[in-house]
DNA sequence: TCCCATATCTTAGTTTCCTAAGTAATTCTA
DNA sequence: TAGAATTACTTAGGAAACTAAGATATGGGA
């Protein structure tokens, strides 16, 4: 089969499928998505107030899929979102206790996903690596 | 907002997102989708019999995802899926005349997008991308 | 040769993305 | 300061991915 002459979007497409199954298929799963994983991951690092709009950048997803996101999280009992008194447009997510028992098998399980995947690869590598996909996200000016 | 350490995994999903979203955009989008539109782009450049299992892996999408898009194809009279007499399993996928017709504007829309994605990229740091990208493929053993 | 494993594609049902449109709050500006 | 623009989130409906479970066809031993 001719393959088409190298192609980055193909090529981070295929990447990025590869990883969306391999999120979904990590320890947690049980009682929570690969996309609710990875998220409660990010919540758990921050030290201050997070909004809906965070999660958006930070995965470069739509405010639907977002909501609906935090709409499953919530049903799952991992997250409570509530107003704060200085905007209210905003939503906080709050992690519940519930989600923090997880605290240590999400860092571990996604620890254990960049460690596999960048296993073999020389740190200069995975600067240029990192370098260049910053440089198409600009490129492509989102 | 505290962004997590870099994380390829999270990078990977971030620029394929916004990818997809500019693939969508393209002009021929009136007839197509995008993932039509680079699958056509794919079918386009081959010389011998294409079957689904080669999209899959092109892409690497699975098979029921191929089916539901080569389904879309056909429905759009862009293909057509025919018997093979050497193999019953197989069905080579065949270029409509109509799909022809949209030859040069899918070529042209295709390498706008790549050309767009990697103005500004040094052919070495392009190089090591690709190579990082086959290494992280590799280390997923998918 | 017969059966078991493998390969190819399909169907059913779900999740994760999307666009488009809408609501409500805030901010900007004439 | 009133109206317009912007920001944050939601809803509705659709597209593109998934898993799981098939239906057939082929190929490889015992």
């Amino acid at each position: 089969m001719t393959s088409l002459t190298r192609s980055a979007a193909r090529y981070v497409s295929k990447l990025s499928n590869k990883l969306r199954r391999r999120l979904d298929m990590l320890s947690s799963r049980k009682e929570f998505s690969g996309s609710q994983g990875r998220t409660l991951h990010f919540l758990l690092a921050q030290t201050q107030d997070v909004f809906q709009k965070d999660i958006e950048e930070e995965y470069s997803i739509r405010p639907s899929t977002a909501t609906e996101l935090l709409k499953q999280m919530e049903k799952n009992g991992l997250i409570l979102r509530e107003t704060v008194p200085y905007d209210n447009r905003l939503k906080r997510i709050v992690l519940t206790e519930k989600a923090l028992q997880y605290r240590q098998q999400v860092v571990e399980d996604l620890t254990d996903l960049e460690e596999t995947l960048t296993r073999g690869i020389s740190e200069e590598d995975l600067d240029i690596f990192f370098g260049v996909i910053e440089k198409m996200m600009d490129n492509l000016a989102d």
